[in-house]
DNA sequence: AGAAAACATATCAGATAAGTAGGATATAAG
DNA sequence: CTTATATCCTACTTATCTGATATGTTTTCT
């Protein structure tokens, strides 16, 4: 019951590219120093990201990728339906959904957590991570100039 | 960031029990029958939610479960944690702990769905799920009698 | 032309899940 | 006192997923 890295790393990444754009694209080699991933993983999570609409990429020298829209329009809950799928607590196999006692715990117990999860990550934006990310980083750097 | 079959099967299983329960023991292959699941599966369930303290055993001939508080006493996280370990949606590497944008992460997202999530599995009982269950098989039941 | 980037597959080792198997031990019933 | 019915215990198996790594191909700016 766990997000993956790949999830992890994916959303990570994303922060970091919208927390250091300036309009040209962005190569995956700086996010990848900069975040310690490995580059040849990172391509991977982007070609999902890119096929599900997330960023756009332009190839060849001094290419990148690029947010398809505006971070304050791009929900957490798109970026990790695509890297993970749909967020759900549970996944039944055919006979237990023919469980009468299973409705029971679908009602008060599933159906609720899938609710309150895929509302909240509905709700967060890749611009609030940004913004507290910024935040942040600039009250751990004040120390330096006191 | 699912939940296991162990963990789904073992609360159908104690839901089972206590709907079932009149004083004496329970066996699983009574629970294994109705639910259909594996015995030797239950079995090794039932171990751990005897090591956790939850249920209590008696051996031999017309031996079984039974629960050791009662329902109303019994948390669904209780019975998780007993069989999928303490929820929490992730599981960082060490690595990742030490990034500052993780801390954004962690805060506005990780944090408040382990909160929400935890808070609900607190909330709800056995009981609650055991009378959910009575409530919708009696509706079940009730198109043979109009 | 050459460097730097995205893009595309294939492969691999390790972990975990989901069960199976086979017996050992205990105890109530007949 | 024997037998059936339980729990209890541990090892094994099989399949799938994860988290990469590796090796190139294609594209485009400089």
């Amino acid at each position: 019951m766990k997000i993956s890295t790949k999830g992890r790393y994916g959303l990570r990444a994303l922060v970091d590219m919208a927390a250091n754009a300036e309009g040209k694209p962005i190569s995956l080699t700086s996010v990848a120093k900069r975040q310690n991933i490995s580059l040849n993983y990172l391509e991977q999570v982007f070609g999902t990201l890119r096929k599900a609409g997330i960023v756009i990429s332009t190839k060849g020298s001094s290419g990148g990728y690029l947010l398809k829209y505006e971070a304050k329009d791009i929900s957490v809950r798109q970026i990790l339906e695509a890297l993970e799928g749909a967020f759900s607590i549970v996944d039944l196999n055919p006979m237990e959904m023919q469980d009468p006692l299973q409705q029971a715990i679908q009602t008060l117990l599933w159906d609720e957590i899938d609710e309150k999860v895929n509302t909240l990550l509905e709700t967060r934006t890749l611009e609030q991570l940004v913004d507290e990310y910024k935040q942040t980083k600039d009250q751990g750097n004040q120390m330096f100039y006191i």
